[in-house]
DNA sequence: CGCATAGTTCGATCTTTATCGAAGCATTCC
DNA sequence: GGAATGCTTCGATAAAGATCGAACTATGCG
């Protein structure tokens, strides 16, 4: 009977399976209102409010008020990562899905991860931004490069530190079980894939895909 | 209502007190019996083993049994390592703790994580294996450098990798928020420590208690 | 074999909590 | 102001599951 930390209350906030579905829906990085998550969950209206105030009380989510609409959000990238870790064993030990599917196969390719681009695409990104020196790793923290704040503000991705946010972190890929690139350039760097087109969100999904013209883009900008 | 790994299946298995107890106590790394286990969660036997089978069956614990023994253990590094996320969380949002306390302080230096060593100790073991050469960094992962395999095994500590398990592997330490070595080195660093009565483990805890003597010796050999 | 220790299974009880309909607030739109 | 939309609170219900004592199984010891 130890003390420490008390991780059940955590875990029993994710364990119910309409909060898990709503975390997992907020996962994808953009915030949701109550009927959206409702909506997700598969449950009533009522149902989801009571689920998204524990939520909160259990300091999983932020909530962002703009006029009559509520936008629920995680709390944090720290929360994010603690969720890929649940996903990544989840995916060991659960039920071998029958058949990985197109989506999952999507997922492992290019997804969303809270605010970044996670899988197969991403972690070979970070790998390259090594290589050309774009990135540093010190320590074991990631560090831009003079050259690399170059490249980036040249493709007008902003780089100043802002807030106690750092730049550059690293994130565990859950289906690669390498790193890929998160903080606010691995923000940033999504947010510029969104916006010139390259890739679309999965409708109801973290799945990201790229169009053939985009993947060509992308690879130029980012793997060559 | 997507579907996508049953996360809520695993969180739930934890979300339960006598379970996360269970289960924190075998983040110290040692198998434990049922009955130990029964005393760590504070619950009757029988209580203790139906949530062990709970366990089990969700693929969270390993049991070996040993005469009329059964030894308990965590399934793998990875469950172990998504408990270490979700401390981090529990730590970072939980009801602040009212005082520190000397034990959690002595957590903070030295931990045992899962079977090797964690905390800050640990965080600037790594950092001074890197700079000395005996790790290198490579890719996202540790490789073990020539010089660093004879210098391990001049300490008569053995690196050729057997089974499937990874030499050296980074974990992230929750105190810290930076990486610490895990993986068959790891590991066998640890057991060295105890072995030579550099430290010792603390009855009831994950925290690792240095000699004097012991400290001493352990940064000549590994922080300087 | 008989006894002791370690552990599981069973059955009954009791607490917790997820759920939704109905009603109540709050904000915006007209 | 009044209607509509978005969301929360309340209250009652129902289901899930944690708990333990007692009985049962298995292993070891003399």
């Amino acid at each position: 009977m130890r003390e420490g930390p008390d991780i059940a209350r955590i875990a029993s906030l994710i364990g119910d399976p309409a909060r898990a579905n709503m975390l997992n829906a907020l996962m994808g990085g953009t915030a949701l209102t109550a009927s959206e998550l409702a909506l997700e969950a598969g449950v009533s209206l009522p149902t989801a409010s009571s689920h998204l105030s524990k939520l909160m009380e259990g300091g999983l989510l932020t909530l962002a008020s703009q006029g009559r609409h509520r936008y629920y959000g995680l709390a944090s990238a720290q929360v994010a990562s603690m969720i890929e870790a649940i996903i990544g064993v989840a995916e060991a030990v659960g039920p071998r899905r029958a058949r990985p599917g197109p989506r999952d196969a999507a997922m492992r390719v290019a997804r969303v991860c809270y605010d970044h681009l996670a899988g197969e695409q991403a972690v070979a990104m970070l790998d390259r931004l090594f290589d050309r020196k774009l990135l540093l790793r010190e320590d074991n923290e990631i560090r831009l490069s003079s050259s690399g704040a170059a490249h980036f503000s040249a493709l007008g991705i902003e780089t100043h530190a802002k807030a106690r946010r750092p730049v550059c972190r690293a994130c565990l890929d859950w289906s690669v079980r390498r790193s890929h690139l998160a903080g606010m350039l691995g923000a940033a760097i999504l947010d510029k894939i969104i916006a010139e087109k390259w890739a679309r969100r999965e409708k109801d999904s973290r799945a990201v895909v790229f169009s053939p013209r985009g993947r060509q883009e992308f690879e130029r900008v980012f793997l060559s």
